[in-house]
DNA sequence: CTTGACTCTCCACCTAGGGGAGACTGCATG
DNA sequence: CATGCAGTCTCCCCTAGGTGGAGAGTCAAG
């Protein structure tokens, strides 16, 4: 049971990609961004991960979801690393980040909207219709 | 003042930026790309659109609104133009992706509720702030 | 030793444009 | 006529957030 030396088991890229739903391609890139960085390399060079990594990158993957750009991901990331509470600061970055996604979210029903109506626009040439005075498409201004 | 004879009247470039609320570093990109195009040029070479392509912009903008990717844009208003009836295949694309979207809404939803389990976590540093003297806001460098 | 899976770095490419250089156009004035 | 100046032209490079491939090296098993 013991023998094993294995201490902090450290991971290679590729198990950590499979566990975070990254690409390989995507966490390296993310070590060069320095989001993130291996534990340490091996012998031959290959980085080499600590479980805590794949939390963090579940993290990531969060924020980048509402397309938190990874400068601000880093920040984020270095601030929980170091328990240093920029949080005044960081969760301010996060209300305000929350207030576009809920203005991304009406601008977007608007739009699944307009697409309905550009969709029922085109029901019109159910049958066939080569080119009738087209129904100028609502086409919003804006 | 009268000189200038009526015809077609053409719209320069700026013109149709302004009128569409694009930029003209974006018609000129659209035009490279194929989606519109100049109904002529100048001697001196500028392009010259005529009204309609207004229009297609607004289309287009509406389109790229919901993140259709610029072929697909391209392909519709190609269909639009020759009043060709690729609707069935165009509907099914625009309805697959006004899925997509609705997907996206409640994808953003879902974040939206996480996002602000997020900040509440953070709410537990409420009071007290390592290093309170010293403004030692990390994130100093980029 | 060899094989095969895995990883490394480096470089190019992608989308949807934006920035700016340097040259030319078009039009109004002096 | 010249001159000025806004508008436009093409060209090339830059961005973010990756993706893809080439060519070489690594690691463990057989």
């Amino acid at each position: 049971m013991e023998s094993q030396v294995v201490l902090a088991r450290s991971l290679q890229i590729g198990v950590v990609a499979s566990r975070s739903g990254l690409t390989v391609k995507t966490i390296r890139f993310y070590c060069d961004e320095g989001l993130i960085q291996p534990s340490s390399r091996s012998e031959g060079g290959y980085r080499l991960f600590d479980e805590a990594v794949v939390v963090e990158l579940g993290l990531v993957r969060t924020l980048r979801a509402m397309e938190l750009p990874l400068a601000d991901v880093r920040q984020i990331l270095e601030a929980r690393r170091s328990g240093a509470c920029t949080c005044r600061d960081l969760k301010a970055r996060i209300r305000r980040k929350a207030g576009e996604i809920s203005e991304k979210i009406t601008a977007m029903q608007n739009l699944e909207a307009e697409l309905f109506a550009l969709l029922n626009s085109w029901e019109t040439c159910g049958g066939r219709t080569p080119a009738p005075p087209t129904p100028v498409l609502v086409t919003a201004e804006r």
